[in-house]
DNA sequence: CCTTGATTTCAGAAAGTTCTGAAATAACAT
DNA sequence: ATGTTATTTCAGAACTTTCTGAAATCAAGG
C-alpha cells in the first residue's frame, strides 16, 4: 500500500472497522479509499492503492455496489468501470443501519413472532413465552419508531438530532397540547 | 440439546442471531437459555441444555458478566454460581447499543478527529481532509444525540419512541415555541 | 465474428475465530 | 492441612471467513 498517510490511515481504520461493522475488511478499505478520494477509480487504481489482489477488489465492488454505497461511471475513452463513493454521509450512516436492521433484526423479529403463535407445551414454555413477548414489544417499539423517523427528511433528522436530550422538554410540550398518544400503562 | 421445542427454537435462534451482533454463537444461545429460564441455572444446568463443553460455557458466563447481562447469584447450601439474565428487555437492547457503540464508533471517532488535526501535505491530503470533516461531524451529531437520550429516563424515552414519525409534528410545535437551537445553515 | 482488454467466478490456500479437553487453580468443609 | 467439588485457563483441533490466482465470461471495435 501506497498512499499518503493522512489517507493511509483512514483507510486502514476503515478497514479495521469495517470488520466489525460486518462488512469485510478489504471492502472496508476500498470503500474509505474511494470516499476521500478526489476523482473516480478504476478496479486497478483500487489494487495499486490497497494492495490486495483484483478478484478480491472485484468482489469488494460487488458487493459495495449491490449496497448502493458506491456508483459505477464511464469516462469518455476509457473502457474501465470508474468508481466514486456517495458524498453524503448521512447516506452511509443510514445504509449501514438498514442493512445491519434487515440483517440482523428482522430475521429475529420474524422468529419471535412465530413462537409467540404457539401452543405453549406446559409451564417452562408458558413462562418463555411470557417472556419472548417483552422481548418482541421493545424490539417492535423500537424499530417502528426507527422505521418511521427514516421516513421524514433528512433535515426533520437532523433537527431531532440537534435537539439532543432536549427532546424530554419537548416531548412535555407536546404532552401538554394533546399531541402524544395517551400513555399505556403495562 | 434436550428443551423444550419453543425454547430450543428461540435459544438456537438467538445463538446465530448472536454472531451477527458481535457476540459468538454459544454466549448468545446462554443469554438466551437464562432470559428464558423461570429460575436461576449453574454452569452445569447451561452445559446439559446446550451441549458444549463445561469450559466453553465458563468463558461464555465470564464475557456476558463483564457485559453486566447476567447476574451471579448464591443459593442456600450450593455451592455453585447460579445465573440469571437481566429481566427488562431495555436493559438488554441499550447494553447491546452502548457495548457496540464503545466497540464501533468511538474508536472511529477518536481516529478521526486526530486525522482532522493533521496539517494536510498536499492537494489530495487537503480533499481528504474535507471528507473526514463531514463524516465527522455526522457521526458526532448522532453520538451526541445518543448519549444524551441514553440518560433520560426510560418512560421518557418509551415515549419517544411511541411518537414515532409523530416527532415531526412536534418538532414543528417546538420550533414555533423557540424550544429549538436555532438552526445552522450549511 | 474475431481480437483485445476488462471483469467476474470459483476452487483451494491462508488467516481468523470458536470450541474442546486436560490440567491448573480456587473455594469450601472437615 | 486435606479432600472434594467448582471454576478457569490455555494449547491446539475444528470450523468459518476471507483472499488469491487461474480460468471463464463479457463487451466493444474492427
Amino acid at each position: 500500500m501506497n498512499l499518503p498517510p493522512l489517507i493511509q490511515a483512514f483507510v486502514l481504520h476503515f478497514g479495521e472497522m469495517g470488520s466489525r461493522w460486518g462488512i469485510n475488511r478489504t471492502v472496508g478499505q476500498i470503500y474509505a479509499l474511494l470516499y476521500v478520494a478526489d476523482r473516480p477509480l478504476h478496479a486497478d487504481d483500487i489494487v495499486e492503492a490497497l494492495g490486495v489482489s483484483r478478484s478480491n477488489v472485484s468482489m469488494g465492488l460487488k458487493e459495495l455496489d449491490t449496497w448502493r454505497l458506491i456508483r459505477r461511471k464511464h469516462l469518455p475513452d476509457d473502457r474501465r468501470d470508474h468508481f466514486t463513493a456517495l458524498e453524503d454521509p448521512w447516506a452511509i450512516i443510514r445504509t449501514l443501519a438498514e442493512e445491519r436492521r434487515k440483517r440482523e433484526v428482522d430475521p429475529t423479529l420474524t422468529v419471535l413472532r412465530d413462537l409467540m403463535l404457539r401452543e405453549p407445551a406446559n409451564g417452562a414454555e408458558r413462562h418463555a413465552q411470557a417472556r419472548l413477548g417483552e422481548m418482541t414489544e421493545a424490539i417492535e417499539l423500537l424499530t417502528s419508531w426507527a422505521d418511521q423517523v427514516q421516513r421524514l427528511p433528512d433535515e426533520r433528522i437532523v433537527d431531532l438530532l440537534r435537539l439532543g436530550g432536549g427532546v424530554a422538554k419537548v416531548l412535555e410540550v407536546g404532552a401538554k397540547l394533546k399531541l402524544l398518544p395517551g400513555r399505556k400503562e403495562a
